[in-house]
DNA sequence: ACACTATTTGCATCGGAGAG
DNA sequence: CTCTCCGATGCAAATAGTGT
């Protein structure tokens, strides 16, 4: 074919994941102008990066090549929910089963579970959770419980899934996505910018695209043009020693983002254990304070 | 000026070719 | 057989053009 195989360096695959992790799957635009993996990646295309994922979702999950060209990124078509990972509109349209949600490098974040499922094989939390609390459907929305045995049920879920799902649901609410009544979660209205599926990115930076920012600033910090003229200038002078440097950066950045969104999650998870201790010990004093009176002096919680 | 439609542009995915 | 490259394709957003 046309140019020379350009075997990626381990530098590259690592910027490729550290990109992936700061700005998802499928960002890969984004993840190019990103000047910490730019002066890595700067060789290769948004399709290269793609191509490259795909490939290593494969080795991870040890799928032939045989398996590769049948299954290995067949998910629902990108653009009918084109999103964020984060974004709640998949728990709007749950995907059928012909689907697979996003295939990706087990190192890349925990928050994933292992599906036993012949097409399936790894999928976000935040899907699943949305997935379930969609397909329970309950009136008034589905408590803890209902949504881990929903999902245990189906997938394979690691040991720690409770604790997981815990801290998901504690931040799934905390970012409105979800809204949490009497230990009843249901799926939040969706929010305005995620109506197309898209998140604000460094894409906004560019003209056509000034116009509509709708971007909160106080959310992001988005560096100007001139900005990042600068920093690409600068890193196009590296030595690849230099830039290989810059990348291990990068990934020790993500990882230790990666720690640090761990130790919060584990922090929001006690935090909702003692609100959940506390409402039970209310209610448990309700019932007793009900006990002692007659029906007429009933206090209507 | 505004609304609507057509065209252009950018980005992402799929799937296959072929070098190594 | 694996891994990278590449063309075809689809979708959404931006922009240009046109009519009222």
């Amino acid at each position: 074919m046309g140019a020379p195989k350009q075997k990626w360096t381990s530098e590259e695959e690592a910027a490729l994941k550290a990109g992936v992790v700061k700005h998802g799957v499928g960002k890969w635009r984004t993840i190019l102008k990103d000047p910490e993996f730019n002066c890595v990646l700067y060789l290769r295309s948004n399709v290269d990066l793609k191509d490259k994922w795909r490939n290593l979702s494969v080795m991870a999950n040890g799928w032939t090549s045989r398996e590769k060209s049948k299954l290995a990124i067949k998910r629902v078509h990108y653009q009918t929910p084109k999103q964020d990972d984060n974004s709640m509109d998949t728990t709007l349209v749950a995907p059928s089963d012909e689907d697979i949600a996003d295939v990706k490098p087990l190192h890349v974040s925990r928050d994933m579970l292992q599906i036993t499922g012949p097409k399936r094989s790894i999928v976000r939390l935040d899907n699943l959770i949305m997935e379930a609390i969609s397909s329970l459907n309950e009136h008034g929305g589905s408590n803890k419980t209902t949504i881990a045995s929903f999902i245990e049920d189906q997938y394979w879920a690691p040991t720690d899934f409770k604790k997981l799902l815990s801290a998901k649901l504690k931040y799934l609410t905390s970012s409105g996505k979800l809204i949490k009544v009497k230990r009843r979660y249901r799926i939040a209205p969706t929010r305005a910018y995620s109506d197309r599926g898209r998140y604000p990115s460094m894409l906004m930076l560019e003209g056509r695209h000034k116009a509509s920012m709708k971007v909160d600033k106080d959310e992001t910090n988005i560096p100007t043009k001139s900005q990042i003229d600068y920093e690409l200038a600068k890193i196009r002078s590296m030595t690849a020693q230099e830039a290989a440097a810059v990348a291990a950066r990068a990934v020790a950045e993500a990882e230790a983002a990666i720690a640090e969104a761990e130790e919060a999650a584990k922090e929001a998870e006690a935090a909702e254990a003692d609100a959940e201790a506390a409402q039970a010990f209310a209610e448990a004093a309700i019932k007793t304070m009900k006990g002692r009176t007659t029906p007429k002096m009933m206090i209507h919680t």
